[in-house]
DNA sequence: ATTAAAAATGTATAAATTTGCACACTAAAT
DNA sequence: ATTTAGTGTGCAAATTTATACATTTTTAAT
């Protein structure tokens, strides 16, 4: 259990999921077996460079150095990477990735051909997805999750 | 003493300066003789995306969204001359410009991290803006115009 | 002008993060 | 084996940041 592999999993853990608090980061790192107190995560990120920035929908969230969110990592292969954040409002889901990833994201969805999806518009960075009258948040995140489960790994 | 003039102000300074709290931002904020509380400071930063990193040196320092400092980042012209015309429909607003100029304005608009915000979609002679919820058109044009008052100079 | 609704702000307080300090552990040197 | 220097960590206090609530100010509508 040293300092490196711990610090190995804390930036795992920030690139690959949306953290607001050194808490909830602490609560992920034990669920791994690891043992350590919130006073350490605090050293380790500044260690690491990870600063607490906004999640995009009010909250925050810890970012990786080097600015740009899941941008290091590179589409080919898993899209999910590729999905930087999501935001729900006016009843349409608004789907964030790096510069350029956004076409290449929606054809995924558009070629799932699901029902509850009504189409997707896609920006440089941004997706639009307009699900379909009278289905729910939950069902298109579900549906979103179905469509992506492959190239989780 | 308007609020939009005070997040001009902040967003100079910390443009301008090394911030390493929001003590000393209020500081330097009242050695201009405007007047606020570190809550407001609070809720302003979040507002204008400006998140605390690491200046570096072990200390702290509150930084631009975007990332990159000086961040000239110019705009083939003015930007807004680059925008003929503004429809609200459904509580969304579609921008109308030139036509290959959408996605262009459409980055300065995502840059600024305006919380009011919630993300664009650029085609090439439109932009549609998706308001978060609860967010008044007013409130919306009034971002835009923040956005790009610095290049009406 | 009056009322209603929304936005902004300060105060007080809560929540979250950082840090001083003491101690434990390791590796190299005596 | 003992000492010394360095690193890492927990604990608890200090600091910093965020927020609930009440109040004021602004804006919009009648």
């Amino acid at each position: 259990m040293s300092k490196t592999s711990r610090l190995a999993l804390i930036e795992r853990l920030v690139r690959e999921n949306v953290i607001g608090s050194q808490e909830d980061l602490l609560r992920m790192v034990e669920d791994t077996g690891m043992k350590c107190t919130q006073a350490t995560l605090s050293r380790d990120l500044r260690q690491l460079g990870i600063s607490r920035g906004f999640d995009g929908s009010g909250g925050y969230r810890y970012l990786l150095p080097g600015g740009r969110e899941g941008e290091a990592e590179a589409l080919p292969g898993s899209a999910t990477a590729a999905i930087t954040g999501m935001t729900w409002a006016r009843g349409l889901l608004l789907i964030s990735t790096p510069p350029g990833f956004a076409s290449a994201v929606a054809i995924r969805i558009d070629r799932a051909g699901r029902y509850e999806i009504a189409g997707t518009v896609a920006g440089d960075d941004t997706i639009l997805l307009i699900p379909r009258d009278n289905i729910s948040n939950e069902a298109i995140e579900e549906c979103l999750k179905t469509i992506f489960k492959s190239d989780i790994k």
